[in-house]
DNA sequence: GAATAATCGGGACGACTGTCCCGGATACGA
DNA sequence: TCGTATCCGGGACAGTCGTCCCGATTATTC
């Protein structure tokens, strides 16, 4: 319980840095279907060293999940300090439909199988869901966003959002900014 | 090729629809991972049954897919003649959504299969895509949809839409809908 | 530089799923 | 009512995937 109990030898935490991204990017282009071994062998590591790091496959999608939940996190701090809140939101909300349509299926295969994702990324500092509902508000108060628009309703949009990869997908994204805009313009 | 080679025996037609609609219930409430194996005891025939009428798992996800193209290019027709031009539209544009959330996934996991969905709903007479295609130009004939919109983002906004199903999965077409229609109100 | 402990690689095992097959049962036509 | 072709049920088989384990290797510490 000291908080030093051994640090992570340097080779395994590279490894373990390098089957993450690998995961990442097998499972961002076709799904969740990829075995590990797969992944492994596209790591160039074997599949006792995937095992180790990630207990199970659950542990993989979790733990990819929390990196690009990390990295998200820190976008929406920079959004916030360096833009007025209506560009922020809108710039948020955008990346977070994309990741959403790249990542989709993650979350779901989790919340299937009693992994409380967001409090995993509260406890780890990085949770998106709260920046976003932080500048929802703030738009709102801006008059940048129809003041009717919920949390829920953003939570509806991203969560499971735009599986079609077609030859744009900004119009899509472009439409439902306008749904989200105050009436009057 | 004389068409009536034979007609199917009359338990063999029930249970193949029966399966069918077992088949679709699981596949919408649990997703493509429901084995075989459970549809068909859920359906209380043997496995042999299924495999008789549906040779592979892939022949089931397009009969389950093609069976919800002919309902929905049913109710399609049925909007187009007892509805204007712009109440049809947005009637038949909610419940394709509605539906690609039941049954996304399905089309996706055929489309990687070299299997041609729209062909075979072509060729049943029962295409969807040419139906919203015509709703589409009628309803911004009718200055009921912004006419910059096209028919791609239409199949963006359908083809993979909303996994989320949260208390109120109507709030997310409204946005979506108020995103499509004219700027000017 | 050597001892030690952590990590690696990849093969093995068990579980699961899709597909096929065969003896028994059943609907259809005469 | 009876014969026959069709269909049904469920067990068997093969392939795949996730997980675990062991001997070899390598980073770390003294």
């Amino acid at each position: 319980m000291t908080r030093s109990q051994r640090p992570m030898r340097a080779d395994a935490q590279r490894n373990r840095a390098h089957v993450l991204r690998t995961a990442a990017d097998a499972f961002a282009v076709e799904g969740l279907s990829v075995p590990v071994h797969e992944i492994a062998k596209r790591a160039g590591v074997g599949t006792g060293t995937v095992s180790r790091h990630f207990p199970t496959k659950e542990a993989l999608y979790a733990a990819v999940l929390l990196d690009r939940m990390g990295e998200l996190s820190g976008y929406a701090d920079t959004l916030a300090t360096e833009h007025d809140p209506g560009t922020a939101f809108f710039a948020l909300f955008t990346r977070l439909i994309q990741e959403g349509a790249t990542h989709r299926g993650l979350a779901e295969a989790l919340a299937g199988s009693g992994f409380d994702i967001e409090a995993a990324a509260s406890a780890a500092g990085c949770n998106v869901s709260d920046r976003l509902r932080r500048l929802l508000t703030e738009a709102q108060a801006a008059g940048a966003v129809d003041p009717a628009v919920t949390f829920a309703d953003l939570k509806a949009l991203t969560a499971g959002c735009l599986a079609y990869d077609g030859p744009d997908p900004d119009r899509v994204i472009e439409v439902i900014c306008r749904g989200l805009r105050p009436v009057s313009g």
